[in-house]
DNA sequence: TATTAATCGAGACGGTACGTCCGGTCTTCCA
DNA sequence: TGGAAGACCGGACGTACCGTCTCGATTAATA
C-alpha cells in the first residue's frame, strides 16, 4: 500500500529536510500485523503497537491518520503475495485461485478483519472503498479473468452471469464461515465445481 | 433472546425477591434498536440507551454484561417477524425467502452490525454462537427446508449439495455486498436460478 | 443510643403485627462494629453489614435512616461501658478519666469514626449533634463533676475557667494525635498535672 | 505541595517529552479549592473539577491519584500563606498565632476537610502524613519557636514540657469545636493565658 | 558552514465512553 | 406487620483509548 501524503511511494521525489526512516515503515506495519494476528483489531492498542515497533504514536499517526487505516495497510502489506500461477485448464486454475482467497482469510482473526472493516462502514466510508480497491477487486478480477477466458474459449454458456459466478464462489466463503459449519479439505473443488456446474456450455 | 442468568424467559418460574419489570426490557431494548438504526453500534452509548430507556446504566448491566450483548439481544428481539408463506412453487417460495433475507440486511446497518459480531469474534467467541443461533441458522433452516421439499419431489438432482446451495443462495449477497456492486431489483430471482441451474434434475 | 421510629427502645409499647426481632437489632450492630474495627467506616459497606448480620438492607433500614446513623448507633452501643470509680482525690480521679477517654479513642479506627462525622457534619448536621450528646458530653460531664467538686473544695483557683480547663484536658489527645506523636504511658498524668498546675489555688 | 512522581517541584529538572502545564496546574487547584469551599470534600465530584478547571479528568488523574489527594494538595496549596510577625512579646506573638491557626480551620468546611482526612487514614495512612507534613506541622513548628524563645528569655518554668504546651494550646480549639460551644472573641487570649499560667517562671 | 526543514522520542492533553460501585427506595412473596 | 430477596434510581468513580499537540534532539539537503 502507501504512505499517507505522498503520493506512492516508489516516487520519492525528496523534498528538504530529513528524510523517514525506511526501517521505522516496517516496524510499523510488522507490529501491527503482529498484534492483530494475536488479539485482533479491537484489542490492538496504537500504544501498543507504538511500543511494539519501538517508535512513538505520532511516528505512526504521521503515516496513516487512524488506527483503522494503519490496520488496513499492514493487511495490504500482508497481502502483496505471488497469486498462484496459471496451468490453463480453467478448472484447476480456478480451484487454485479459490484456495488462494481461502488461506487469505483463513489465518487468525481474518473474518475479524473484515468484520471490522463492516462495522466501520458508516463512521469512515472511504476505508471500505480501500478495502475494496486493494484486498477484493484484484482477488475478484483474478477470477474474472479466468472465467472469461474461459467463456472466450466457449467452456461456458454464452449467457452465463459472470458477476453473478464470482459472486456465489466468494460469497460460498463467507456464508460458510458464518454458519458455523467447519472447512472441508476439498471446500475450493466443491464450490468451483458446482459453480461451473451451472454456467457451463 | 432473553434475561442473562436465568434460562428460557417463557418459563418465569419466579424466585424470591422483586421480579425484573417487564416494561424495562422491552425499553431497554426498543431504545437500542432505535439507536442502532440510527446511528449504528459503534455510535450507540450505553448512557443514550439508558436515556431513552428511561433507566439507569446499571439497570441495564444487570441484564447484559457488556454493550456487545445488549446489542445482539436487541437485533435478536427484532429479528422476530413472520417468514414469507409457502406457495408450494420451490423457485417462488426461494425467491421469496431470499427477498426475505436481502430486507433483513438492507436496512440501515445491517451489514454494520453482523461486521460488529465478526469484529468481536475472539473477544467474546460465544457471541457468534448466539448470532449464529437467532439470526443466522433461522434463515438456512427455512431455505434448507425448501431444497429437501424440491429434492423429495425429484426437482434437484438426487447427488446435490444442499449445505452447498445454501452457501452460493445466501453468500451471494455477501459478497455483492462486499464488492460495492449496486443491488439490481430481480437480483433474488438471478441468484435462485443460477443456483437451480447448477442442481436441477 | 437507640432505634429509629420507635420511643426509647426500653419501652416496647407493642403496636399491632409482627414484633421486631430482638436477635436482630444486636446482629446488626455486632456486624457493623467489626465491619467497622475492620476497614472504617467508608469502606464498610450497607450490603457487607447487611451479609454479615444475615439481614437485607431493608431490615437495617427499617430501624436506622442512614450509613452514618448506623454507624453512630453502633458505637454508641459499644461505649456503654462502666466509668471509673471515684476515689476522691481529685487528682488521680482526673487521671483515671483521661485514661477512660483515651482508651474510647485509642481502638482501631476511633479517631477515624470522628473524622468521619465531622466529615459529614454539613451533610447531616444533626449526625454531630447526636455524636456530641451520646459521646462527646458524657465523658465532658464526668470531668466537669471533678472539676466543679474541687472547685467547691477549694482545690482550684476560684477564678479558674474550668471550661477551657476541659477543652485543655480532652483536647490535649486531639492534638497529640494528629501531630502523629506516639502516647506515652503516663500521658494522661501528665496532662493533668500540667492543666491542674495552671488552675490550682 | 506538588505533582505526582517529581520531588519537589520547585527543581524543575525538565525530563524528556512535553512538559505539564503549569496553567492547569493551577486551575485544577483553584477549582477544587473553590469547590470545596462551597459544598465541602463529599459533595465535589471530580467531574465538577474537571469541567471548572476546563480540563479532563484525566489530567487530573494524571496528576494526583485519588480525589483525595487532590482535595489535599488543593489545601495545602491555599495553606500557603504569610505568617504573622513577631512583635517580640511572648504573649502578644502567641496569640497572634493562635488566631492565625483558628482562622484556618474557621473558614466553610475547615473542619470537615480534617475530618475526612481523619477518615480516610487507615485506607491512605500516607495522607495523613502529608496532612501533618504540609499543614499541622509549620504551625506548630511556628508555636514551638515562640516558647522555645521564651524558655531561653527565662520567661517560662525551665522544666516546662512544652510539646504538652503546644497540645493544649491546639486542641483547646479541637474540643471546643467538638464540644459545640461557640467560639468567644477573645478565646485566643484566653487559651494563651491559661497555658502560659501552667509554665511560666 | 550555517541554515532550514523535516523526522523522531517522549509524554501531556482533550474528548468520550465504558463498566463498576454504593447509598437508599420500592416491590414481591412468605411467615 | 416483619423480614428475605432483589430490582431499581441516581450519581460518582476510576480507567481506557484515540488522536492532537508541544517540547527537545537529531539529521539531511541547501544556500
Amino acid at each position: 500500500m502507501g504512505a499517507s501524503t505522498d503520493s506512492d511511494a516508489t516516487e520519492t521525489e525528496r523534498g528538504p529536510g530529513r528524510p523517514r526512516e525506511p526501517a521505522v515503515d516496517r516496524r510499523i506495519l510488522d507490529a501491527a500485523l503482529r498484534l492483530m494476528a494475536q488479539s485482533g483489531y479491537v484489542r490492538m492498542t496504537m500504544d501498543q503497537v507504538a511500543a511494539l515497533a519501538d517508535v512513538t504514536k505520532a511516528t505512526i499517526y504521521r503515516r496513516y491518520p487512524s488506527k483503522i487505516q494503519l490496520a488496513l495497510a499492514a493487511i495490504a502489506s500482508y497481502c502483496d503475495q505471488a497469486p498462484p500461477v496459471y496451468t490453463g485448464d480453467t478448472r484447476s486454475d480456478l480451484i487454485a485461485q479459490m484456495e488462494n482467497f481461502r488461506h487469505g482469510l483463513d489465518r487468525p482473526h481474518g473474518m475479524a478483519m473484515l468484520g471490522t472493516v463492516l462495522a466501520e462502514e458508516h463512521a469512515t466510508p472511504e476505508l471500505l472503498a480501500r478495502f475494496r480497491e486493494y484486498l477484493v477487486a484484484p482477488r475478484r478480477t483474478a477470477i474474472r479473468v479466468l472465467l472469461e477466458r474461459a467463456c472466450n474459449r466457449a467452456e461456458l454458456h454464452p449467457n452465463a452471469d459472470l458477476e453473478l459466478a464470482e459472486n456465489m464462489l466468494v460469497g460460498s466463503y463467507y456464508a460458510h464461515y458464518l454458519a458455523g459449519y467447519p472447512f472441508p479439505a476439498d471446500w475450493a473443488t466443491r464450490v468451483v465445481d458446482a459453480v461451473l456446474a451451472g454456467i457451463k456450455a
